[in-house]
DNA sequence: TAATGAAAAGGACATATGTCCCAAAAAGGA
DNA sequence: TCCTTTTTGGGACATATGTCCTTTTCATTA
């Protein structure tokens, strides 16, 4: 994470956001800009938050560790996102690990200093709200889908996802094998069996796959294969 | 559902639960008090809602349906909760089924008169929030656990959680048989699967059933076959 | 280059669960 | 009471997915 003082910059993100309409005083307040590379982890299930962040631009993976080590992709999220609420509202830990997909710029707001002047601000408060109650009929969704979705439903949903994500969409992409194990662990499942998805999908001409990366084929029928499953 | 009168049992309610902290003017607030019987439908998705709720009496089922006109158990609520908190933000139509499982006491306040005098009062708003934010926290390890419970293990947890509910706990309980197709719905399974499973649990003289009744022989075993898994 | 070891792929089998359909049981009606 | 219809239970099989282990591939070092 590298900290960007451009305090022109965040002007600009925040008109474009409205930021300031969130907030009762709109000068000073004491954000920080800060920058993320793909892949980079921006928080880790467990440890202490100090600041509400705002996601402004890129796209981050929200993902929740299970028992036995494995991961649980619970959604992607955009521009304008909030991180943290849970934790501030509830002062808890943090719930889930959240990590940037592609390069990432988020907004950080120190939790004490909102908890000195802007928790009882009505605006704010709706913000708030608002975002949470999103997620939560959104996680609602979410677990109504994961009873119908099939491995290669999620699968075919998780690639789109990513790779729509990349800037690099000359002629068809690229994804590298090393991570298949990850994406196993995202997807809820195990390495073994998206091996086994991938290699009908292979079969099916909707995907290509070689040494060292997969490649859509054929988006129409991943779109089938997806099933309608979105991660949002 | 029953309109009750009691301006008396209101006032009591509103003090046990410190429901005047909540709002601005403790005096006049246009409640109503309202009462449901066992397996009466509070809610069904889609309709338009009205009032916000909150539930001081009695257990109530959360449920949403799913395409093939299955439904998904997605909680169990308690005093104090609050339903219709996502209607009330998002301005969308009821998003999930409520259900009372025993006799029910719910308060309730119209959406108007919340919209015109608290909608900008922060003690409401960080009430709102925290409830808010505890079901997506609750939702969230919902969708861990569907990822690693049974079917075994949603059914032994559903019925500790429907029959501790029940009054007559004397020696040993009953439950009719008649709504097992309904119970299989709700754990999102088929009929036919369930069957198994109390055939299963049956076997292992964890449950004994006959005509129409199910009755638990072991509450430590049928804890142990819910791996855990809690509808709280 | 050949031997060795690590990483990746895949075969074989087990389990949970869905679908389809038939048989047993219960409920009604003549 | 006996026959017909409806309801309930369960057999048989299919599919998705997990586990375990072997084979294959690929890189590394002697």
């Amino acid at each position: 994470m590298k900290y960007i003082q451009d305090s022109e910059l965040l002007e600009k993100i925040i008109q474009q956001y409205h930021v300031e309409e969130m907030f009762d005083q709109t000068k000073q307040l004491p954000f920080t800009l800060q920058q993320y590379t793909p892949d980079e982890i921006i928080l880790l299930e467990g440890m202490e938050m100090q600041s509400l962040l705002f996601l402004v631009e890129g796209k981050v993976r929200i993902t929740s560790s299970i028992a036995t080590g494995r991961s649980l992709l619970l959604r992607f999220i955009h521009p304008f996102s909030i991180i943290g609420d849970i934790e501030l509202i509830r002062d808890v830990p943090v719930q889930s690990q959240v990590q940037a997909v592609n390069e990432c710029l988020l907004i950080g707001l120190p939790f004490d200093y909102i908890k000195q002047y802007e928790i009882d601000n009505p605006k704010f408060l709706h913000t708030l709200l608002e975002h949470v109650c999103y997620k939560l009929q959104t996680c609602t969704t979410a677990s109504r889908v994961n009873l119908l979705a099939s491995v290669e439903n999620k699968f075919a949903s998780y690639l789109m996802s990513t790779i729509s994500a990349e800037p690099n969409n000359n002629f068809g992409i690229e994804l590298t094998t090393s991570n298949i194990k990850e994406m196993a662990n995202l997807l809820g499942t195990t390495y073994r069996h998206l091996n086994r998805v991938i290699h009908s999908l292979t079969q099916k001409n909707i995907i290509e796959r070689d040494k060292n990366s997969i490649r859509i084929l054929n988006w129409d029928d991943l779109d089938k294969a997806s099933n309608g499953i979105r991660y949002k």
